[in-house]
DNA sequence: TAAAGGTGTTAAGAGAAGGTTAACCTCTTT
DNA sequence: AAAGAGGTTAACCTTCTCTTAACACCTTTA
């Protein structure tokens, strides 16, 4: 389940909007103005932000900006009012990727949600495809484009649990939990397991205090 | 050699698309608009289609959904401009295997399309081919290039549960039950007939832990 | 500024998993 | 009964995995 950003100060829209998107099996954050929506960033880690332009304190674009600048390279959407194109461009430069004009139809933005989404993180018949990476659910493969990967029976289990549970942080505890049998592992040894799956390029996130997520940018 | 089926009215893109492909050992047939295209399939078998979305008379979504009706199911890969990316779904409905952006790199083109192609050039009339090994699968015959290679009643069990499930790993307890009739046969005992097998040249590769799998390559 | 806590990185050693070989067993053929 | 083929077992060797431990680095706190 993808996880959203919503940044939006018309009440009314808001509410319509968080409804509809979580109609379609998306998790919303709503906030209503750039700074907490700054702030929010840091809680969670996103899929995709969706982000009006005017809004209070810090607007959409600078909120961009600085997210960009400091190396969130989360998909984004702006949803704005204005439909000249110098507002646009500077959406675009600012490092948006997408932007829908108010008012708009929202099976388009569901459309463009999913496709910008879909981009990265694509679940097909039992393939959980990360960028280039797919894991077979079923035959517990890991593919990197269409190269093998093969992976010591540790690795494997920690992939899976990622892949399983992609894009959501995965507490030290229970990682340590699902490794063990009988014996609890120690977080030293967590630490070298996650060092190798980074070396094969899973993009693994951490979470400091709490632990690992597989991330979805 | 893999046959391709481009559908560009983009001169330029097309030309340079061809040539590449080219390089790259495809075989590449290129046409201009969506009745073109058509015809061409009725002339050919092609291993891939390559389809612009935006083309004169049909457009790329129109000719797959008639193609995939009459029960062509080729892999297809659409082109589609950046100002495209909301018709994406639609892709995937009349039955895209993938799709790739303008504008692009051509390697990651290159990669999605021996992806697709891959698997379906390795089994052709019941001989499955890997490297210059061929396994007849209704005769259970194995060749080295073009000479007979004779196995014993399990060797010849386990070449055949590799080739049939080429390039996926196979769990030691699935190699276990396969091979016993009542009996549950040991670990030790696979480890010799796997030991034989690669005595024939056969590139079987160990997953620790796991089980075993034919490579490719 | 020092200290402390959390994490990343690497090397080394113990132990497990798998590879290899040869002897042995079983069944069939002669 | 002897010979032969295929299969299994057991012993030994090799390779890989996992853990530990030491150190580096960064951030937070005193």
């Amino acid at each position: 389940m993808a996880r959203l950003l919503l940044v939006e100060d018309d009440v009314n829209l808001a509410e319509t909007l968080v409804e509809l998107l979580e109609l379609e099996q998306f998790e919303v954050t709503w906030v209503g103005d750039g700074e907490q929506a700054f702030d929010a960033t840091f809680m969670h880690a996103y899929d995709l932000f969706l982000f009006d332009v005017n809004v209070p304190f810090i607007d959409g674009f600078e909120l961009l900006e600085s997210l960009r600048k400091s190396g969130d390279e989360t998909p984004a959407i702006f949803i704005t009012a204005m439909n000249d194109i110098a507002s646009l461009s500077k959406g675009f430069e600012v490092g948006a990727d997408d932007y829908i004009k108010k008012p708009f139809e929202f099976d388009e933005l569901a459309v463009r949600i999913n496709s910008l989404i879909r981009k990265r993180l694509k679940i097909k018949e039992n393939i959980i495809t990360l960028d280039d990476y797919h894991f077979h659910i079923d035959t517990n493969e890991l593919y990197y484009q269409d190269k093998f990967i093969a992976l010591s029976p540790i690795e494997l289990k920690l992939t899976t649990l990622f892949f399983k549970q992609l894009s959501t942080t995965i507490t030290k505890e229970n990682i340590l939990m699902e490794l063990s049998e009988g014996e609890e592992a120690s977080e030293g040894a967590l630490r070298v397991h996650i060092n190798k799956l980074r070396k094969h390029g899973l993009p693994i996130q951490t979470i400091k205090g709490t632990g690992y997520r597989l991330a979805t940018s």
